[in-house]
DNA sequence: TGTTGAGTTCAACGCTAGTTGAATAGCTGA
DNA sequence: TCAGCTATTCAACTAGCGTTGAACTCAACA
């Protein structure tokens, strides 16, 4: 019965502790999650998080990235007919958000309600990493009120779906989702801003 | 320097917690505000909460319901013609949202993304209190999905303005989000739901 | 005037948290 | 074989939390 010590198995525990991170703080939010609780989930001391990384804030950064889940979509969401730009971005992001049980962003947008430094995080990859990309590719005007626009469907539309749990929204499929909310992110994107 | 016992000046304390306490709940959200830190912001004894609440949640509750917020403001969204509904929902939203620096509605929005019990809370006002009415005030169909689309596009609104605090619809005036929100909120109430 | 009850503070309990330093066990290369 | 690095655990520290029970002081009413 060691106690102490190197492991025999071959087991990668820095993964161990990304993964069990991101169910924690996905599930509990960054502030909700504990230490502890995550070590207990990868099976292993809590004091061993912090031989991996420097503090609770480093591990959360790490696990948000794990696995690189980059905005490599963009390309085929940017391809094709500007006219259905709205169809192909609300289609492409909820079927990320539905792909996974604890999706980066939600973990991020859960832990940006009340942690300022979390919110920087959420609006700078919104906006530098998917929308600034994706307006810089139309010729319109007000592209930084239209980015906060599509920003606040497309925010509040996770709210809906994963977090409030509205009933319909919740449970749609992702071509209904895609039907009623694309014209919405579509106009924001490229139609008329006043009176609609 | 008599330390404990009543009071001699006519303040009111009961009030001066939940002022508190409404400030701390709306700036770190339920788990993050603590009976300490309101008691301290009442400039009184933790222990002094108690004589007052039964417990923290206790707390919150009667917080959020201080001063008295009831949709009283109903009447006059639904009077008037139904094509401005929109307009007139968001606008109203918006400057109640605007008037206070600790909206009890964006306090509930902050604590229930952590909390499912808040988060039943907040699906509940939204929906009993404010968007079936409204939709039970017109001759549509598919209202269950009108009004959670409509209630993605408010929580939306409020995370981009209030919480992530996205540039342009942050500073923006009240008329003008309600420009560019409007005739969204109005084609959840009463458009087409498919293509548009 | 005396008594009661409400308002208020003090001190503490039990719990959980993030974090750290020392000790141990196994792997790797000389 | 052995030295040293890396992985791992143990035990503990400090800080903060919600909460409680007892004590004290004043105001109001009989």
């Amino acid at each position: 019965m060691t106690r102490t010590g190197r492991r025999s198995d071959g087991s990668d525990t820095r993964a161990d502790l990304l993964t069990a991170a991101q169910r924690e703080f996905y599930d509990r939010g960054y502030a909700g999650a504990s230490i502890r609780g995550i070590a207990a989930g990868a099976g292993v001391d809590p004091a061993l998080v912090y031989h991996y990384f420097a503090d609770k804030q480093a591990l959360f950064v790490a696990a948000l990235r794990f696995p690189a889940n980059p905005a490599e979509k963009l390309p085929q969401v940017l391809a094709g007919d500007p006219k259905e730009l709205g169809i192909r971005l609300v289609g492409t992001v909820v079927s990320v958000w539905d792909s996974t049980e604890s999706s980066p962003i939600l973990t991020l947008l859960r832990s940006a309600v009340t942690n300022p430094a979390f919110a920087d995080m959420l609006r700078e990859f919104l906006i530098d990493a998917v929308l600034r990309p994706v307006l810089d590719s139309l010729v319109v005007q007000q592209r930084e009120l239209r980015a906060s626009l599509v920003a606040s469907q497309l925010v509040g539309l996770a709210m809906a779906r994963y977090v409030l749990r509205l009933p319909p929204l919740t449970t749609l499929g992702i071509d209904d989702v895609v039907q009623v909310i694309a014209p919405t992110v579509q106009r924001y994107l490229t139609g008329p801003l006043g009176a609609g």
